[in-house]
DNA sequence: TGCCCTGGCGC
DNA sequence: GTACGTGCCAGGGCA
């Protein structure tokens, strides 16, 4: 078997690892057997690993040169789940590249669409379910494995190549996800109460059964749903789209239609207890639930057009807290006698929004810890909170008509509240109109680190992604940032990582018996300190909190 | 079975 | 009359 040719500094290498019988629902979890390590240099110079024996000999043959793959975190986790691998300073992520050069023009980043873009070939997926089935290679599969190394590598040439020009565009990329990758290459796995998740998810089950049975339909049937609604207040539907229920409850109710009203209550009622149990039941414990009790979500670094991560198998960034909280204090600490701390970034898209604009009047309330939700709800002549939805929803890039449909008011009212608060935050406001002049002008915007994000004009909305890309994606910049100066302090100070989670302006970290204090400072002090790597002579702030499991406030 | 749509959750 | 942030997930409805 051929060792490929010890890489030069800094040479591009591609890596590209397969695997015989994988399942592909859970490919961010090592298993399955090793099929082949792809290895090329350039189309005609590549190589293939397929004895396993053979792997920490090559890989540390390749370790001076820069190791290309196409989602690293796939490759890496795998690697390391077969052999020892060596450190390696620097890899050039594929995907992370095209999503930082390419936010909001493409959807597709995938290997073959790349290919099909860069390199103007079909690349053709065929072989690929080969492999979960198979025990030795074919020659088509060996082709296919190569051929897949090949196109990664000269994807990533292409990409070099034209970001040469402009290459601050790669700023985000080095300072952000590229390190990133290595400290969710160590997330700790988080421990779940199974009992008391088996306990909650029947109990569910069973409420949701015996409220929809009252009630004599499907409840998660929105043609049955409309028909009984409909029955039920004379209401006709489909002439009021996309009206929400929660709303039409509201209206029978001040309109003395009770009973109507207790109606459609019951309906929403027997639909959050129904999904509930099958999102989070017995399913969500067989599927993700390994030993120990402990879960492995599958963060991906940048899963999103303004870099913030997202979260699959499961997607513990959406686990219930308003409406369920049980959910969440049946995440537990790993350690006995050990500890969750909770760190969240205080009005993160606000401080953003108040360092791009300088707008001193915000960046004033913000220091003061005024009660910015108050203050829209004022605006806005609502609950503060109403308040609190509002300023998330403005936050999110947000129309008038979004909001109104959201809170449930007036479009007018709407208009008029969101013209108040410009008045109130008069260059907030004025930035926001420049980032639109300048969104149309260049095509794109950019996020604190130079990240670009597209604009799309055929989009109604793209005025208001000029407006909040740039706040969102600095705010994924700065939570990643922190991530990576937590896992490298952990190490200089000799404590463990112990980061479990990433929701977006929180991180959340399981710690020994004892540690408490320690990490709480930790967390706290690093997450100061990545506001001013990202926004220099912004205040930041970070609440902790802690407790048994997720549940614990501040 | 596979695909699209709807609804609902977090941020 | 129409406007309606995102990603992930499960179920309904239909070819």
């Amino acid at each position: 078997m051929t060792l490929p040719r010890p890489a030069k500094k800094g040479e591009m290498v591609a890596l590209d690892l397969e695997m015989f019988g994988q399942d592909v629902k859970r490919l961010h979890r090592p298993h399955g057997t090793f099929a082949c390590l792809s290895i090329a240099y350039s189309a005609e110079e590549h190589y293939q690993i397929t004895d396993k024996a053979d792997l920490p000999k090559a890989l540390e043959r390749l370790k001076s040169g820069m190791w290309i793959f196409h989602n690293a975190l796939y490759d890496l986790r795998q690697l390391r789940g077969l052999c020892n691998t060596p450190p390696v300073s620097k890899v050039w992520d594929t995907m992370l590249v095209e999503r930082a050069m390419f936010g909001g023009y493409y959807n597709d980043f995938s290997l073959a669409g790349l290919t099909r873009r860069w390199l103007h070939v079909y690349l053709s997926k065929e072989q690929q379910s080969e492999f979960g089935q198979a025990e030795h290679m074919t020659t088509e599969m060996a082709e296919y494995a190569i051929r897949d190394a090949i196109s990664t590598l000269l994807i990533a040439q292409a990409q070099r190549h034209q970001l040469d020009e402009s290459e601050d565009q790669l700023r985000s990329y080095w300072e952000v996800d590229e390190p990133a990758i290595w400290a969710f290459l160590d997330l700790q796995p988080v421990a779940i109460d199974a009992d008391g998740w088996r306990k909650l998810a029947e109990e569910n089950d069973a409420t949701g059964v015996s409220i929809q049975l009252d009630l004599g339909f499907n409840v998660k049937s929105p043609k049955q749903t409309i028909e009984h609604v409909e029955k039920m207040t004379r209401v006709h539907l489909q002439d009021s789209t996309k009206l929400s229920l929660e709303q039409l409850a509201l209206g029978m109710r001040s309109e003395g239609y009770d009973s109507a009203a207790e109606f459609i209550e019951k309906i929403l009622e027997a639909r959050s207890y129904r999904d509930a149990s099958s999102k989070y039941g017995m399913k969500w414990l067989d599927e993700y639930v390994e030993e120990e009790n402990l879960v492995y979500p599958d963060f991906k670094v940048s899963g999103t057009e303004t870099s913030r991560t997202s979260c699959s198998s499961p997607n513990v960034q959406q686990i219930p807290v308003r409406k369920m909280p049980k959910f969440r204090e049946l995440f537990v600490s790993r350690h006995p006698g050990g500890s969750i701390i909770i760190a969240d970034q205080n009005q993160q898209e606000l401080r953003f929004l108040a360092w791009f604009s300088g707008d001193t009047v915000l960046r004033k309330a913000l220091l003061d810890g005024r009660d910015l939700h108050q203050e829209v709800a004022d605006d806005f002549g609502l609950t503060r909170r109403k308040g609190k939805d509002i300023n998330l929803g403005l936050g999110y890039g947000m129309s008038a008509a979004g909001l109104a449909s959201r809170v449930g008011i007036s479009i007018e009212a709407a208009e008029a509240g969101i013209r108040k608060r410009n008045a109130r935050y008069p260059l907030a406001a004025i930035w926001s109109s420049n980032q639109k002049s300048r969104g149309a002008a260049l095509g794109y915007v950019t996020s604190a680190l130079g990240r670009r994000m597209w604009i799309n004009p055929y989009l109604e909305q793209w005025e208001r992604n000029a407006i909040n890309s740039p706040i969102q994606s600095s705010a994924a910049e700065q939570t990643k940032i922190w991530l990576r100066l937590i896992f490298d302090e952990a190490k200089a100070r000799d404590l463990p990582f112990a980061v479990t989670m990433l929701v977006h302006d929180e991180l959340v970290a399981d710690v020994p018996k004892g540690m408490v204090r320690q990490y709480a400072k930790l967390l706290k002090e690093t997450g100061i300190e990545s506001g001013k790597m990202v926004a220099p002579d912004m205040e930041f702030d970070v609440a902790v909190a802690y407790g048994p499991n997720w549940g614990a406030k501040a």
